[in-house]
DNA sequence: GCATTATAGATGCATCTGCATATAACTCCG
DNA sequence: CGGAGTTATATGCAGATGCATCTATAATGC
């Protein structure tokens, strides 16, 4: 927990100087910028992400208002929506990767080699 | 980070259902429940459980309003006060435990062994 | 000894989160 | 088919968080 809490923060300030959007953006906008034409279910995103529903649906809201996503209609479901990623996204998603990618280094690639992460995130993965 | 979400959901799930407080009042608890005479100064709860100033001051509120701790003038230094944990609040931390205990050993306990769990804290650890 | 700077803690305000619930559409079973 | 239950997404409201800044006090430099 401590360690997520310092590591959050300290990503969160690099993203903030640069004057990028938060870390939670990138997540969504990252699974969108992967996938197949760029567009993603909801519940998709949710899953890949594990945010809250509420909390990834109002998420979407941000992301929507600045022109970062859209949401288009589902027509196989009636309740679906798809969230597609925009030019503007993926632009902003570069942006933000070339602050992330620096931050990531940083603070963990610095401090583990790459035997040592695959470990943490091996044993990570148990905890899911 | 997607481990660290899917935990804390768990956990402040198991909590809230067994009625009682959430997470992060536990580790400002515990920290004074241990210290010596149960009390600290913010900065070092702060410092203890890597909580943002200005949301700890809040905190403190909250488990004040709550009658768990209470604050305390700090004569060596005006700026300063005592944070001190009365004796209802040992009590909700004692409770919170049973519940908090065993949710840290369904949902950790249950998938790493001591070995792995070592590992994992001494490789968190290098990330602070 | 006073001005400057630093530290401890609190707080206004905007935003975000969480819970509960709403709404809408789908599925399934008799 | 029709109602009961289920799934996908959204939202009202209360409370929490984050940023910036404030107040009060202490330390430092000249």
């Amino acid at each position: 927990m401590r360690a997520q809490r310092s590591l959050v923060a300290a990503m969160e300030k690099d993203l903030r100087v640069a004057d990028q959007p938060p870390l939670g953006w990138y997540d969504v906008l990252w699974e969108l910028d992967r996938a197949t034409d760029g567009r993603l279910r909801p519940y998709e995103i949710e899953e890949r992400t594990l945010l809250a529903q509420y909390n990834l649906s109002r998420l979407i809201d941000r992301l929507e208002k600045e022109g970062l996503v859209r949401r288009e209609t589902f027509d196989q479901d009636g309740r679906g929506r798809w969230v597609v990623i925009t030019e503007k996204g993926r632009a902003v998603r570069a942006d933000m990767w070339s602050v992330y990618g620096r931050s990531i280094q940083a603070h963990i690639g610095e401090k583990l080699d790459k035997a040592e992460a695959a470990t943490l995130a091996a044993l990570l993965l148990r905890l899911r």
